[in-house]
DNA sequence: GTCTAAGGACTACAACCGTAGTCATATGGG
DNA sequence: CCCATATGACTACGGTTGTAGTCCTTAGAC
C-alpha cells in the first residue's frame, strides 16, 4: 500500500470527495482548511502521482487528477497498521482509549452497537 | 503531547513493559524484533529524553531510563489524533474498516460488546 | 598499573516531508 | 500580435527520521 503523509491525505480527501479536479480546483477546494500556496498543492499532487495514488488525464494544457487509490482500501489498511502498531492489532483497547477522556458520543455508541450486531451474524 | 515516531515507539514499549532499564538492556529486550545496533538504540533513547518522553537516572556510569510519558495517556492521544485525521473523529467507521477485510475476531467482538455495555451506564 | 571494552556525547548522512521558489511555455484578453 | 498569467517541470531548503559512526572517559580484567 502506498504511504501517504498527513499533508498528502488532505489532498486525497478532496479528490475522494470529488474526483477529476485540476490543481487550481483542488487548491480552491481546500479553502482555508490548509493555508497552502498553489505551489504547495501542486507539489503534493505531483508526489501523489509519483507514488501512484493519483493518475492524471490531460485536459487542454492542464491535468485533471483522479484517485487511483480507493478511499476505503486506504483507510482499511491505515486503520489496520495503526491498530497493529499501537494496540497489537486489538480493536477493543483502541475503542477503550477513544472512550477514555473525550468519551464517545451516544451516537458513536449506537453505531457501534449496530455494527456489532451485524458482525455477529 | 510529545510526538513519538514509529522507531521510538518500539523503545517506549520496552520501557512501558519494564521501566528503569539501561541502554544495553533495552537493546537486549528488543531482541530480534528490531534489527538495530546498540548505537541506534542509544540514539533513539537520547531523542526520547530530549523530547521529554523519558527521564534518566544515573546508575554508576550508565543511565537507567524511565518513562515520563504514561502509556495510557500517549495511546489515548494517539488514537484520538488518528481518528480525527482519518475518520473525522468518528469511532464507528474506524471499527467498520477494521472489521472489513481481516475481520475482527470473536474475542474482539465480545470485548467490544462488554465495553459498550459499560459505556452505556 | 595498563589496556580493552562499555558508556555517553556528539556528529553524520541519506530519505522523506512540509513548504515553497524558479523557469519555460502556452493561452486567452485586449 | 503581445503580454500577463496559469500551468507543469524542476529545484530548494530546513527539519525530522532511521540508522549509524567517532571520540573521549572510565571501570573492570588481568
Amino acid at each position: 500500500m502506498v504511504q501517504i503523509t498527513k499533508a498528502e491525505l488532505e489532498i486525497m480527501k478532496v479528490l475522494w470527495a470529488e474526483d477529476g479536479l485540476g490543481a487550481a480546483e483542488v487548491h480552491h477546494a481546500l479553502g482555508d482548511a490548509q493555508d497552502w500556496t498553489s505551489r504547495t498543492v501542486k507539489t503534493l499532487l505531483a508526489r501523489l502521482v509519483e507514488k501512484g495514488a493519483l493518475t492524471t488525464e490531460a485536459d487542454g494544457r492542464r491535468y485533471l487528477y483522479r484517485t487511483a487509490l480507493k478511499e476505503g482500501d486506504y483507510k482499511t489498511t491505515a486503520a489496520r497498521q495503526f491498530v497493529d502498531r499501537m494496540f497489537s492489532g486489538r480493536a477493543a483497547p483502541l475503542v477503550a482509549h477513544l472512550a477514555d477522556g473525550r468519551g464517545l458520543t451516544d451516537e458513536d455508541i449506537a453505531e457501534l452497537e449496530k455494527l456489532l450486531g451485524e458482525l455477529k451474524k
